[in-house]
DNA sequence: AAAAATACTATATATTTATACAGTATAAAA
DNA sequence: TTTTATACTGTATAAATATATAGTATTTTT
């Protein structure tokens, strides 16, 4: 399958988010609005974009006539716990799938991949503490201070991003911890997935 | 919850065919031609009283703005989340039942019974935020330190517990606020159940 | 170097769709 | 007995929506 661009990316999360949170696709103004296009064209020619490689499906002549593809069960989807251990190492791999819990894929706002269970403290001051479950949307897509999941040359980290150009900064959410700047000429740098939530067992 | 007419019931079969079939809800004019109606006005005033029965909602002014409300899945008990608003008001009682989410049971240590979703920043520096999900286990049960909701004479509140005798205390997780003492010689209070775990969503 | 894909703005319009209003008729509840 | 809910037909229309067309600009592929 051909990969999606970023922008189709985004259309897709917010058709995946529209769905989830209304329980009906959006229409083309609705994407417009929520992307910030100021063309209806915009979201048609993504959406076409996206059917052409068979991502999602568009009925002709109806309103919000779009369907995502190869939709995931719907209810009770079991989803990996992922525990963040040593470096490099946080994928979807069996042998770091700590276990897996059912839960309702409509709890979040996107389609949640995984769970990382967090190690450290860096984000304590957030409320994200140590052996939580952060609920990750598996993307390359973010935004400025989006909580993310990011695989450095030699770590994978949950911190908080922010690019500007070729400068990417990993804020942490504890005094104690400094930020990791990265310059993207010199070093290599992936967003895994953007975090949309969280469990904590007591 | 009052019965659904046989009509009723078509017409919700009908919605939710929709929505698995195509995966967008139906019009009226579509739930006319299944059902066999020659007026729209018929699917309408079955939607109508679909709504009226809190089966399903409808968003106003938008094209197939139907949703099915708390739809079971299959795994995974359905667990209703609480608001915590008012004064005395944290009961399971059906109009304070925000909406109910699927999770795994084997989730979190105890049995979850409802979520009560917090307000205000009471205990906000042991990361449990506004609008987080706190998972609580009903039992009168506890032990001194634990998460506790308790029914006071006027209020309904999430704080830490600790007894001493008659005496009650209710620690929040905030320097801004002050602990409550209670003497249970002069007042009353209930520990309605403990907190077991916690959802947040981003 | 040319073609195709991406990524939009801007405008227009036919069609879809929700929704109101006016009726008719029957059954159930107050 | 009167009201309310159910169960429709039939007509109308404002608003929502898909979708076409005309551009511009950049990037990627051939």
């Amino acid at each position: 399958m051909k990969d999606l661009t970023a922008q189709q990316s985004k259309v897709l999360n917010c058709i995946e988010e529209s769905i989830n949170k209304t329980g009906f696709p959006p229409t083309r103004a609705e994407i417009c609005q929520k992307l910030g296009f100021k063309s209806p064209n915009a979201a048609e020619s993504h959406l076409r974009a996206l059917e052409k490689k068979n991502i999602i499906s568009i009925a002709g002549g109806s309103s919000r006539g779009i369907s995502i593809k190869n939709k995931k069960s719907s209810s009770g989807a079991s989803i990996p716990v992922i525990g963040l251990v040593a470096a490099g190492s946080a994928t979807l791999a069996s042998e770091n799938i700590e276990r897996e819990i059912n839960v309702d894929p409509s709890l979040f706002s996107r389609n949640v991949d995984y769970f990382l269970k967090v190690k450290g403290l860096s984000m304590i001051e957030d409320g994200i503490y140590e052996d939580d479950l952060v609920a990750i949307h598996k993307t390359n897509d973010f935004k400025n201070g989006d909580l993310a999941v990011v695989r450095t040359e030699d770590d994978v980290t949950l911190k908080y991003i922010f690019k500007e150009n070729h400068k990417l900064l990993l804020k942490p959410a504890n005094k104690d911890f400094d930020p990791i700047h990265i310059d993207l000429r010199n070093e290599s740098a992936e967003v895994e997935g953007i975090g949309i939530g969280l469990i904590r067992k007591n």
